[in-house]
DNA sequence: ACATCCCCTTAGCC
DNA sequence: AGGCTAAGGGGAT
């Protein structure tokens, strides 16, 4: 085929397709989506849309198989494929990680949610600003931001903006990054992306280093303790191991796993508004012990769950 | 309406 | 060591 021709740009045009398993591949879009592990999607009619690597992606699901366009560049099926982490092995993450009625129940409800394995530059920033926020909040402070400091760019009458680069934010003044709403994370965010920028950290090395070595390095960041670490590795650079430990979290351990906490320390699982390091070693190795080299995979299945729970029980 | 609490916490102080 | 506290501002009650 010759580049250029008619057919050609036609296919260019067409939306992508990948064929679905719900056997071999269990996937759920809108459970991968909405369970809180990435803050930029969004569902306009039928379709989500959402920016990677600097480009629209526009996708739905379909009983079989996954449609996807990319825009303005062509992305390759391996791009998307990739991102959703279509290649684990989830029937097989289930079988190690199905311990009790409480993780089952939660597989039961939202299966074919997968970890995503974000671009970890933005993953980082991402919960710095997740610091001592609520998901809607934090979803604005990142629309601020990339609208801000990202390029702008129109699909179907809908604008949606890059994330900004780490010379954006490292050059950024501390007054442009509050305009953004991120309160006393703009320090945090302005310190570390000039770290980033001026390659005194190598984002993309944690990638290949294990668990306890890419965590003690992340923790040397302004802005980043144990959750966040948790997170960036869990969802950006594939450590299925790390159980990042919030407020929810830890109700649901206790409320679950009360037996394997000390008595005092279980007792007030309820109305927790926050975690002492202590604490959250404590859960957090629990998690990794309990559920094994997949705990990552269990932690959000459970935060999903429980927190779909609330937001079910909210509105009756 | 309006106050108050909560929020996928971190870091600095003691 | 580990407990206490402050830190935007929006969402929820």
């Amino acid at each position: 085929m010759k580049p250029g021709s008619t057919l050609d740009h036609q296919k260019h045009d067409a939306p992508m397709n990948i064929r679905l398993d719900p056997t071999a591949t269990p996937f759920n879009l809108e459970h991968t989506l909405k369970c809180g592990q990435a803050f930029r999607w969004a569902k306009h009619g039928d379709w989500w849309y959402g920016v990677v690597s600097g480009k629209i992606i526009k996708l739905r699901q379909t009983p079989n198989k996954l449609q996807f366009e990319t825009f303005p560049k062509k992305a390759s099926i391996n791009f998307v494929s990739r991102y959703f982490r279509l290649d684990d092995d989830l029937s097989h993450i289930y079988s190690k990680i199905d311990k009790d009625r409480h993780i089952h129940n939660a597989i039961r409800n939202l299966r074919g949610l997968r970890i995503l394995r974000q671009e970890p530059w933005e993953c980082l920033i991402s919960y710095i600003c997740a610091t001592y926020k609520n998901i809607p909040a934090i979803r604005q402070m990142i629309f601020h931001l990339s609208k801000r400091f990202g390029k702008q760019m129109t699909l179907d009458n809908h604008d949606f903006y890059t994330f900004p680069t780490p010379k954006d934010l490292a050059t950024a003044s501390l007054q442009e990054l509050k305009s953004c709403k991120l309160g006393f994370r703009a320090a945090n965010i302005s310190r570390t992306s000039q770290i980033i920028d001026h390659k005194k950290f190598d984002l993309e090395a944690l990638e290949n280093a294990s668990y306890e070595r890419a965590k003690r390095h992340l923790l040397s960041l302004p802005g980043v303790g144990q959750k966040v670490a948790d997170c960036v590795l869990l969802f950006s650079t594939g450590k299925l191991e790390a159980f990042p430990v919030d407020v929810w979290m830890k109700r649901t351990m206790l409320k679950s796993y009360p037996d394997y906490f000390g008595k005092t320390f279980a007792e007030k699982a309820s109305g927790i508004t926050s975690i002492s390091p202590s604490e959250y070693r404590e859960i957090n190795s629990f998690g990794r012990k309990y559920f094994g080299e997949y705990a990552g995979y269990a932690q959000e299945y459970l935060f999903a769950c429980s927190r779909r729970r609330w937001q079910t029980a909210k509105h009756r």
